[in-house]
DNA sequence: TTGTAAGCGTTATCAG
DNA sequence: CTGATAACGCTTACAA
């Protein structure tokens, strides 16, 4: 190799990837004018601009991210904050946030709280250490400190999965006490009385399905806590089985389920099975979410239909919108959710027997 | 405010928070020394480190990331390029990885390909440009362009899901083909012989799966290309069931069905259900990566348990070994796979009927 | 619209 | 073991 012609006595650390300074000698004008071009090309002369960008090209430069993260005291990241990764909920929501990222510079950076608030601001705390472009978290129950840092985050900040009356910043989801009392009232309207809930994990979300069932049982006036059975275990379809079993033996005349999430309900539907006792028959049944796989169970599975997806679609659009100086007319946007009728909670069907 | 007393007649543009050099000034060190004392403590002396973790303390004081990759061209992140999110199981080698990095200072940056060649490379030269410590890329199918940038990455590079004979740094996996291989005689020593494949997305293992299964197929001397149905389309249970009538209505006397993954034998087992074709009593049902419903459904469902979870776990500790300076015995670790055999391929249970 | 100079906060270098 | 100094590669502030 030719030694650099500017080398010093000094040892240079450069790593022999192209500089911004290189491209500027090249194209024959500044820095900033490169810089510049690169940001907001608008700002800078089509003649230079076409210069620049054939230099680029010709030198195969990219930028050095961390260089201009330290230079102008923003990362080109977002971070994301979920409380799970097995949890095919958050999959999907993180499935949005990448799809509304395709062509952008920014980059989704993001961690696992395992449902744990210690460890949800010890992350935040990790995050914010980088100057993130925009933050995304999730659920409205930050605690204190928590949500101390997120208010001087000095970034856009979305909360998701729900919406409640006092965001940070943005907010998008749905009310998870509206889809709890939905699909209870669906069942009551059904004929069911002695409706039992089953739930595991009982993150706050959780529990606020539980209360919009608490609110439909009591106003039926068939409420009666031994038809809810819970664990603080994560969800999965065995544990679903399990909580049958125990919610069977101790009301052994329920009439109908309802699961804080579809999981459950797929593990309730083989117990039933497995049981010869028949769905809906014997037992109408409910899930939560709306898994790709409730609408063809057999028999398919009455859900709530929650707008996984949309909610990191939205998530992303709120940070990118905000980043552009726009404000949303609505901060809290309150993406809903959909009752999926089916098999499991239709007395009238064929699969009664 | 008060002004700062070495304010110039220049704004500064600094963003408020304690620097090293606040450190070092406090603690009565030179700036370097508190460097030293984050990144190697003993390689400054008990009393000055003491003195510099009390004036970390007092400060409040967080590494900049920024400035660190800058400065030493290195930035403390891991790329992982998986090729699907919605995918149950790269979501726990996911859950892997991070479980492998508490208490890392480590964080991990990752991107979906969409299962797109041309995505991975456009993604892997935007996790290039930050010069990760770290890369992690799933399968051994890279095009030539993106393995010569892995090459040259600079950092230590993991392969996983799969194994080969070629790796670019090292690799964590199992044999698809033998996985394939391995069900498919399981199916053939339970006197099975009209044995149909289900698969789709179709991506490399999958096809290597394939392999497996006719090289088993035509070593028993029953092999016939009709008994193979696959699609592009992504899987899911529902695209079971779809497979399983295309494959019912082409070859009706099927007494076996192999399928590429857990969703697609699901969506195959509800179908049969619906139907009335009793598994395993007409049709035996086998399905791959065994996902934890697979065990309590009903029936239960043989399956190939993979070792997801293990392989984050493993690639991330490569990574950190080799970051730490210690080259791995071997670059290429098989984790193996375990089939699982339940009652969807035993045919004499009492779920016969 | 463009450029100059100064900084961003850390780490590599090399001398003590 | 410690520290002064010069990078690292980019962007902000300000002036032209």
């Amino acid at each position: 190799m030719v030694e650099t012609s500017d080398a010093k006595n000094r040892a240079r650390r450069s790593s022999g990837r192209p500089t911004l300074a290189d491209v500027a000698r090249r194209a024959g004008v500044g820095t900033i004018t490169v810089s510049r071009a690169l940001r907001d090309p608008k700002r800078v002369s089509v003649e230079r601009r076409d210069r620049i960008f054939t230099a680029i090209d010709d030198l195969g430069y990219v930028l050095n991210p961390n260089a201009s993260a330290l230079a102008s005291a923003r990362a080109a990241v977002i971070g994301v904050l979920v409380p799970s990764l097995t949890n095919n909920v958050f999959a999907e929501v993180l499935r949005g946030i990448h799809d509304g990222l395709r062509d952008s510079r920014l980059q989704i950076q993001f961690a696992n709280t395992h449902y744990s608030d210690v460890e949800e601001e010890r992350l935040l705390r990790v995050f914010l250490s980088q100057h993130p472009s925009g933050l995304i978290v999730s659920g409205i129950d930050q605690t204190p400190a928590t949500r101390t840092l997120l208010e001087k985050a000095g970034c856009p900040v979305v909360q998701i999965m729900e919406i409640g009356p006092d965001p940070v910043d943005m907010m998008v989801g749905f009310s998870h006490f509206e889809g709890g009392r939905t699909v209870t009232q669906h069942l009551v309207d059904a004929g069911c009385r002695r409706i039992g809930f089953l739930g595991a994990r009982m993150d706050p979300r959780s529990h606020r399905r539980l209360s919009g069932y608490k609110a439909v049982m009591e106003a039926a006036g068939c409420f009666d806590p031994a038809f809810i059975t819970t664990t603080t275990l994560p969800s999965s379809v065995s544990i679903g089985g399990d909580l049958f079993r125990m919610a069977y033996a101790k009301t052994p005349n329920i009439d109908a389920l309802v699961c804080n999430n579809d999981d459950l309900a797929m593990g309730v539907l083989f117990a039933c099975q497995r049981a010869s006792l028949p769905v809906p028959a014997r037992i109408s049944l409910a899930g939560f979410n709306d898994l790709e796989m409730m609408a063809v169970a057999f028999p398919s599975i009455t859900s709530i239909r929650t707008p996984r997806f949309e909610i990191g679609r939205q998530a992303i659009a709120m940070v990118q919108a905000a980043l552009a100086g726009e404000r949303p007319a609505n901060a809290i946007v309150d993406l809903g959710f959909e009752l999926k009728i089916r098999e499991s909670t239709t007395r009238s069907n064929i699969l009664n027997r």
